[in-house]
DNA sequence: CAGTAACTGCAACCGGGTTGCAAATATGGT
DNA sequence: ACCATATTTGCAACCCGGTTGCAGTTACTG
């Protein structure tokens, strides 16, 4: 399935921004910030625009937000499997401390926990911090 | 070892505001972010202050910090282990999608995981999200 | 190809985080 | 008790990400 198409099957309409951020998501291999995109994005959209795409696009279940160390939104395209609402970002992210970036690391899994009663547990993010492979 | 004390050992002058917060983040069970303590605090300091307040707490390791699903910074006193830089702070954080509080968890551990190559670990972070028990 | 709902761009606002500097204050020595 | 000094505070100001309202533009439907 193309990009368009996914655009289509997750109820967007195809537009050329969002397809160019689309297009830089997958073949990222870190989470981008909006501003990431911003700068590597060749024509350039308004801030607001990219703001309400990526809002789009995780509204709809193409990329998961994770926050960076600075608490900055970084966002990542999900897996085929994600629908609206419906997502199966269970991986854990690597926050590098030294440059920032954020990587999905599909390998590791999480953990099952038992919580405290009274709490309810609906979803848990395994955060690493450190250094990365251009980093350390 | 009262709040006093604890300030002078982890090398902080003992001022008013200083106690305060000590004294409130001691008291509260959840994490509390800037604006919370500033709410929460009777005689009203500057928030420049207060940033500087908390930020001097987690330096000296007295307080470690948390991000809260919105990317905030929420503060939470340390255990009386912690001190220069070298914080303890291996517990799990539960983080409300209502209400945006942040409780720390110190009966949850965390698991061991392993990362891929070129990675280097130093913190793990296990963050949990549902409802806590006043919103639930 | 016309109508409509969706999307974009702009201006503007908000709140947290952060700095520089001058005034106030806590602490150690006399 | 007082002085000197290094620390801490308050203020003004700035930056940046996130967010809204609205008017103009564009993608889809029939």
């Amino acid at each position: 399935m193309n990009n368009e198409e996914r655009l289509r099957t997750h109820g967007l309409r195809v537009t050329h921004t969002r397809m160019a951020v689309l297009d830089l998501l997958q073949r990222s291999a870190k989470a981008l910030s909006q501003g990431d995109v911003e700068r590597a994005l060749p024509e350039q959209a308004d801030r607001v625009t990219l703001f309400r795409v990526l809002q789009a696009f995780e509204d709809s279940g193409l990329a998961h937000r994770v926050l960076d160390t600075k608490g900055v939104a970084r966002y990542a395209s999900c897996a085929p499997g994600c629908s609206t609402h419906k997502h199966h970002d269970v991986h854990a992210h690597f926050r590098c401390t030294d440059c920032g970036d954020v990587y999905c690391l599909e390998s590791v899994t999480l953990p099952k926990v038992s919580i405290p009663k009274g709490f309810t547990l609906k979803e848990s993010h395994l955060q690493l911090e450190g250094s990365c492979m251009t980093c350390s």
